[in-house]
DNA sequence: CTGAAGTTTCAGTAATTTCTGAAAGTTTAA
DNA sequence: TTAAACTTTCAGAAATTACTGAAACTTCAG
């Protein structure tokens, strides 16, 4: 058994989160234990640490190999495949945010933008396609925010945080800076 | 029929993904067809538009009222009660992020809280620890910069974005503000 | 009161998603 | 080339989630 009960309680609490994250329990199982556990472990390590079928751990980790959030390891002398968390938690937080983004908003707004360009044909359309434009830019605004937001290293985010700066006080600044020039 | 095919295929869009934004598929079709119809519906409307039952319907106005997404309001000498989204477009959006920070991410922060005031009982745990005081701190910051996008209005957002001004340039300024004073 | 017009609830069923385990596939050492 | 050691696949079973429809409940006008 390579659980303890702190971390059993961390790994199952990930496995409840799972779905909400946007994968199933036990993928989100197998994430948590990868990212808590300090060596890499083998496909049957996660089998036995969670109790799970090894085809289940197959497909798992399959998925999270869509989401580019586990890496590959070999060992000499040794034929098994370790696995463990690829990138630091930055990384990792920055990847599900656009696999996210992928799943959850470009297809609402490629269906949006294709609509956007057909003529409405009467007046309910009219009205629907004035909602859909604001759909469309607040998707495009939200994303291109959270971009900047991803593009910025984390320490520095905590630093300005704690000064107390607040994205609003800057904007209004630069602002005021843009308008004077 | 209320719907035009072009208005249902945006319908069908919410439907399908509606499990992504976090409710399920007829009430993501439930809460496209609230916005794109003009005119508040009833719930007969809404079940015989999308051809679900009115059980079903109850239920599913009883979710997006959880996540504050839509209102009621009455016609006079009419007892029906229709149904319409609530607030603007970044009001709901708002919402559905405000609901899934609630959903999402509170109750890791207050899970990994918990686990941070314990002392490790051996070295496993001392690893896990640094890894659940790493993710604990992005979550916090990530949340903590959220809201402060949260808070400004999108037309002001988009003006800065139409402007180039990025999020990493402003605040290399305030950067510098902060450290000349 | 009464009953008509509406809403909600919930047990049972339907649909969907996830998991298992055995079979098929792959790789490598000898 | 063989066989041991490992991984992947996938059909069917199990678990979960969503939906229906009938009964119970609520409200209100007469």
């Amino acid at each position: 058994m390579i659980l303890t009960s702190k971390i059993e309680s961390f790994v199952m609490h990930c496995g409840e989160m799972g779905s909400r994250w946007g994968f199933n329990r036990t993928v989100g199982q197998m994430y948590g234990l990868l990212i808590i556990h300090q060596e890499p472990l083998t496909a049957v390590d996660i089998s036995e640490a969670l109790n799970i079928s090894r085809g289940n751990v197959s497909m798992g980790i399959k998925e999270l190999q869509s989401w580019r959030l586990v890496q590959v390891q070999h060992k000499p002398k040794d034929r098994k495949e370790y696995y463990s968390p690829a990138g630091t938690i930055w990384e990792m937080a920055t990847r599900v945010f656009e696999e996210r983004r992928k799943r959850e908003i470009d297809p609402t707004l490629s269906l949006l933008r294709d609509n956007l360009l057909d003529e409405p044909a009467n007046q309910k359309e009219v009205y629907a396609q004035e909602k859909m434009h604001e759909i469309h830019d607040l998707l495009e605004t939200v994303t291109h925010w959270a971009g900047e937001l991803q593009s910025m290293s984390p320490d520095k985010l905590n630093t300005l945080m704690k000064l107390g700066a607040g994205v609003t006080k800057v904007i209004n600044l630069k602002d005021k800076l843009i308008n004077k020039s």
